[in-house]
DNA sequence: TTGAAAGCGGTACCAC
DNA sequence: GTGGTACCGCTTTCAA
């Protein structure tokens, strides 16, 4: 475009090779010194003095060169969705994280809403991540594992419903929920449950397996399930509620606390008595949940984890190749409070 | 450790020379054909060729590679805390991204729970981001700043509560919603108002401001306000309903709706009326806030932004250099219910 | 139309 | 102790 000498207006940004200038020393001496390299000697003056150059410019080393030099990252990379994550899986992430940093592993989130199951994975993968561990509600597929081991993932984790080839599957079988609630209602003598199923988009990978859950408790009990499909608001529940003493039921598992709770104060006002016609029951045990009045019994979540999943990541990365493990994590518990 | 000659147990991963081997022709065409650059015109078999072989071999580009060779990436850098995100956030995220990714922008959220302020910003620029957007609750300095500016950030954004020196302010001022709610309680008569500040470690942030904004409102009005920590459990919560006639208040601002709904139940169980005795008032306008009875007035919060923020992110990188803006974004209204 | 080669920033081997 | 230098994977200029 313009003839002038590269326009210099962007002040550049210091590079190794500048601080070596600085302080007079080659750009060997400023790796050694600044990375505290123990197999080389560097006199105590020299060390102050690369030191000295490098906070003066403001150096700060660049990530992608190193790691393009090394030949692999410490990243580790957390897909996400655009799903809010309930709090067990908050939680989860938050120790996770905080495992991963005390072992020197960068976390990044990368958000992938919006691609494809494939697309995503190669973006993934360009990243060139040492670990990629892939949420409830991402979908991985064998391909995308493939695609992701072949540029260099030690480990690809999956905590979806449902395993995957090729990659290692902590699974959080979500039929679990299902089958915890309904296993509960029909204990309390209810036989015909109905299962509220979001309407929400993306939902779908708790929802279907929870429906799935409830279904395979409910068969075997000889009891009847039916799904309701509800939205996030008022007026869908009072609609659903509205028409509730023609569906005949005398339960329902309300998919999770938020939607028991809406779905719970619709049936109130609708004059539906709780527990006494139609037992209601949650997900989650959000402290919420129990300032209701009946107080809404629930299904409390939590992770079996023998080991931190942080250390297991961390020995996957030093031992790649060891046989993909699939196991369920999640355990469930019916609380009993007073919706039910 | 062993002398064997560097152990090949895992497959390398192809790079474009391994493409061009492949297909026989070299690396440079192989940039031209799968990046489509249509400076340099490749005959139909050569562009075929490198294709076929580029996905026979499983080829993914190397982000870091690309990006340390163009003196650029694209990354748009989300540092993100621990602080579970309300409604309004992760609305506001969730537009980011999708606006960003349309504009082939790479967002990429960093965990920084349990970083220092500068630690954190120096984090940030080993990976060499475009753009940084600073969320509330994840402290930016003006050194972080510098940091990162110098580290060729083209636009550093923080949505904190305070405007940060030689950043751009889109400033979320948490004032305004204690003002907001206090302003709502003074114009219905209360005077002597408490104000919920959360034990929970994190919220700080955001509770600190509230506060200041409800001291502002009751200032002017020679009403008196009173903090009143409380953690997030129902025995924190009983223990402060216990105690409440003592406090001698005829309202409340409960931080937010969550807090203001587990106060408001414990108020209740101790025989405290609402509004009669005290009236309260929360934030965030939850959806289950709407259930209770009374249904929880509450302070709702919008952001008012001309441009969405990916476009004028755009913009910044495009033409750094433009004087930091700051904007207040945050409107708030409080919307009357029953508890009020 | 295609290829050779330089160079982005950092690390680590090998000389001196 | 310290410096020279090759190289990681990719893009892009310049020549052929």
């Amino acid at each position: 475009m313009s003839q002038l000498p590269k326009q210099r207006t962007e002040v550049s940004v210091p590079t190794s090779a500048d601080v070596a200038r600085l302080a007079g020393v080659s750009r060997a001496t400023v790796s050694y010194v600044l990375n505290n390299n123990a197999t080389v000697r560097i006199s105590e003056p020299t060390r102050h003095r690369v030191r000295e150059a490098a906070t003066q410019l403001g150096y700060v080393p660049h990530a992608a060169a190193r790691s393009l030099r090394a030949g692999h990252s410490r990243m580790v990379l957390l897909p996400s969705g655009h799903i809010p994550a309930g709090p067990l899986h908050q939680r989860f992430f938050q120790e996770l994280q905080a495992g991963l940093r005390r072992l020197d592993y960068t976390v990044v989130q990368y958000g992938s809403a919006g691609l494809d199951a494939d697309e995503a994975a190669r973006a993934w993968a360009e990243l060139r991540p040492v670990a990629v561990v892939v949420p409830p509600g991402i979908t991985l597929t064998r391909h995308g594992t493939g695609v992701l081991t072949r540029s260099g993932a030690k480990a690809v984790i999956t905590l979806g419903p449902e395993p995957v080839e090729g990659a290692h599957g902590l699974v959080m079988d979500q039929r679990r929920v299902g089958a915890g609630a309904v296993g509960h209602l029909l204990a309390r003598g209810r036989r015909r449950i109905g299962v509220v199923m979001p309407r929400e988009p993306g939902l779908a990978p708790f929802s279907e397996p929870r429906l799935a859950g409830a279904r395979q408790a409910a068969g075997t009990a000889g009891a009847h399930i039916l799904p309701l499909p509800l939205r996030y608001e008022e007026e869908s529940a009072a609609e659903l509620a509205g028409g509730w003493r023609e569906l005949g039921l005398d339960a329902v598992f309300a998919y999770n606390d938020e939607y028991a709770m809406l779905l719970m104060r619709a049936l109130q006002d609708a004059g539906v008595a709780i527990p006494g016609d139609t037992a209601v029951v949650g997900a989650d045990d959000l402290l919420l949940g129990r300032l209701l009045r009946p107080r809404l019994s629930t299904v409390r979540m939590e992770l079996a984890m023998e080991h931190p999943l942080a250390e297991t990541i961390d020995r996957l990365v030093h031992h790649p190749g060891t046989a993909p493990v699939h196991h369920d994590l999640l355990r469930t518990s019916a609380v009993h409070r007073e919706s039910s």
